[in-house]
DNA sequence: ACAGGCTCCTGCAGGC
DNA sequence: TGCCTGCAGGAGCCTG
């Protein structure tokens, strides 16, 4: 199992029945070797839950698919909101999942110049847009952007080279606390054992309207960009 | 090329 | 206490 971007990849072996539109009775195993033939690929959306549990557990509200174990449990995809997604791929058919944006955690300099090269977007907007960066979502977004010191509605294209040196290494060391930290549990986040995260006590901005900036004391200030609820302190970002 | 609006969906917070 | 309304957001789609 490994991570691209926001999506969760299962690599999974030959399965022992043709796929079909139901998706029902596909046999398949896990597979560790570097080219699997067929992949389970997973997006949590905003309140998706896998769980691993025993087959005669209650299956919660919500819960819409449960998968066979070998080891005789279950794995189970819940998402209230109904904004993840699941996809089955049989890589016989057609190619490997890759989600196209680049890793923000491994990201070097002149690639990441690169990206924001000629681009007039937000740079709000262009943080969100996946196919140019993979895996930054709204809060981390407003967090990298206050750490940096930028405007949300910078336009990408006019950031100096500085400015977008900062925004880098502030995507990479607020995604990496925050991943530390089991991410910002904010509404009813918690991870696949149930546990909730820290590091919405560790936000400077997102959803802190209002509220004084912890830097300057400056009211936290709310707009709308690229249909986000975006944070910003007035003072401390330019 | 890009902004904005709308859509999906449910839980929760706020107001009365 | 209970009802109603509005809001939150990832991503795709449509329009301007």
């Amino acid at each position: 199992v490994h991570r691209t971007g926001k999506h969760i990849v299962f690599d999974l072996g030959a399965p022992g029945t043709e796929p079909n539109d139901s998706g029902e009775e596909i046999a398949l195993r896990a597979q560790s070797s570097a080219s699997p033939a067929a992949q389970w690929i997973v997006h949590l959306g905003m309140t998706g839950r896998l769980l691993v549990t025993n087959r005669d557990s209650p299956v919660a509200r919500h819960t819409h698919a449960r998968l066979d174990l070998s080891s005789g449990r279950e794995l189970r995809f819940v998402d209230p909101r109904r904004f993840g997604r699941l996809e089955f791929r049989d890589l016989r058919r057609g190619a490997a999942f890759g989600a196209p944006g680049a890793e923000p955690l491994t990201i070097g300099p002149r690639e990441f110049t690169a990206l924001f090269h000629g681009r007039r977007s937000f740079i709000k907007a262009a943080l969100l847009n996946q196919t140019l960066l993979a895996g930054v979502g709204n809060i981390y977004a407003d967090e990298s952007l206050f750490q940096a010191g930028i405007r949300p509605r910078r336009r990408a294209s006019r950031l100096t080279g500085t400015e977008l040196e900062q925004l880098r290494l502030a995507l990479r060391q607020i995604l990496t606390q925050a991943i530390r930290l089991g991410g910002s549990s904010v509404s009813d986040y918690v991870d696949a054992d149930g546990a909730r995260g820290f590091f919405q006590l560790e936000h400077r901005v997102y959803q802190r309207t209002g509220e004084p900036c912890r830097r300057c004391q400056t009211p936290i200030r709310r707009v709308v960009v690229a249909g986000r609820g975006t944070h910003y302190c007035p003072k401390c970002q330019r």
